[in-house]
DNA sequence: CCAATTTATGACCGATTGGTAACAAAGCAT
DNA sequence: ATGCTTTGTTACCAATCGGTCATAAATTGG
């Protein structure tokens, strides 16, 4: 076997990049959510023919939780990068809520919220997929808050748990009246006096 | 002209009640959302047929706004008379958040904000109303602040209308999350954490 | 009793929905 | 060259979508 030489499967190869038609129904679902966005929309933003949609993916409902599932781990790859910013734990936290905010959010909402709400009380496997995703991350905010109590900066006494909840909820109603009701500046003004209220 | 009488207008008279058949509407497009909603589903549930629909609302989105209204209407009603179950503004406001998150959000959400995530963006129809009675509630709430800020209850520098605004993005977060991440326990205790944070 | 008017009902409409099947095209292995 | 396998493309499918229309039924006014 040469090293390095990628084994081409018999067949005709594919015409399309799967990851970026991926993304481009992920932006489509993000946007218009779960059944306001056809199959024609999705062929017509991925560029690939029903068929190919299809055998490629298996269905609009699989695709969703493909899309949803990528959402998920690219929105949590980057705002992890905003966790090493500072030089201080809350400094941290601070950077990574801001980074969540401003990384789409401000725009055009939260996908994994906007399925929340559209979703998660009718789809039991979307509703899993939310519950698992939102755990990881509670968990890590927990962590960092608990680094920031125990250098000082949070109030000891708080439970990481509860804080990180109130946070997560905040992200969440930022995520839903940026859709139409506040700008990106008092979302930016309710984190920061949600997070000052540690102190 | 006889005093009380009620003058019957001329044609076939109606079969149906009218408040009862957008009670019904409201409530499917409550938990379902304008989308996913039909119009055979909104017949099933109001025991008319379409016909009578149309004649009766005209149409989908105009019966959605009707039941968006109307549920707009009902919800601040019954919420507002918690403000008057404490001795203490403060007490109001804790009475008032708590009876938000028991009147049905806590098991299925809030359609405002459900309606937010679906369709503000797309809508400048329902964009609009939101924007409107969401300022009326953030006025209300505003007032009830400032009056607990006079009393003393809440610290003294902090913008009312800022408080406010902290409140209900916290409310819009449960209202999602209560759909499929947290249940109404912890809700409430993110509730309480924030009221608290004003003192 | 007879218009006039309004409502209730169900048949009907074109368009769109998500999904499938048939077939041509393009690459492997022999 | 010839199968074999996979992909691209298109035609097609039943079901459902929101919406309309014709007609029958029920009422008031004369």
């Amino acid at each position: 076997m040469t090293a390095g030489a990628i084994k081409r499967p018999v067949g005709r190869p594919r015409e399309f990049d799967e990851e970026a038609a991926l993304e481009a129904a992920m932006d489509a679902f993000w946007r218009r959510g779960y059944e306001a966005t056809s199959l024609a929309d999705l062929c017509d933003c991925t560029g690939l023919h029903k068929g190919s949609l299809y055998q490629a993916f298996g269905g609009k409902h699989q695709l969703f939780m493909r899309a949803l599932n990528h959402y998920s781990n690219k929105e949590f790859e980057r705002t992890s990068l905003a966790i090493t910013e500072s030089n201080t734990p809350l400094g941290n936290i601070r950077a990574l809520a801001h980074k969540i905010i401003s990384d789409g959010v401000a725009e055009q909402g939260c996908m994994m919220i906007n399925t929340m709400v559209e979703l998660a009380p009718h789809d039991p496997e979307v509703k899993a997929l939310l519950k698992r995703v939102g755990d990881l991350r509670l968990a890590a905010l927990a962590e960092l808050i608990e680094q920031a109590q125990q250098a000082g900066e949070v109030r000891a006494g708080l439970e990481p748990y509860r804080l990180a909840r109130q946070l997560m909820i905040t992200f969440a109603g930022v995520a839903a009246a940026i859709k139409g009701y506040i700008g990106a500046t008092q979302a930016g003004e309710v984190i920061d006096d949600v997070i000052n209220s540690w102190t």
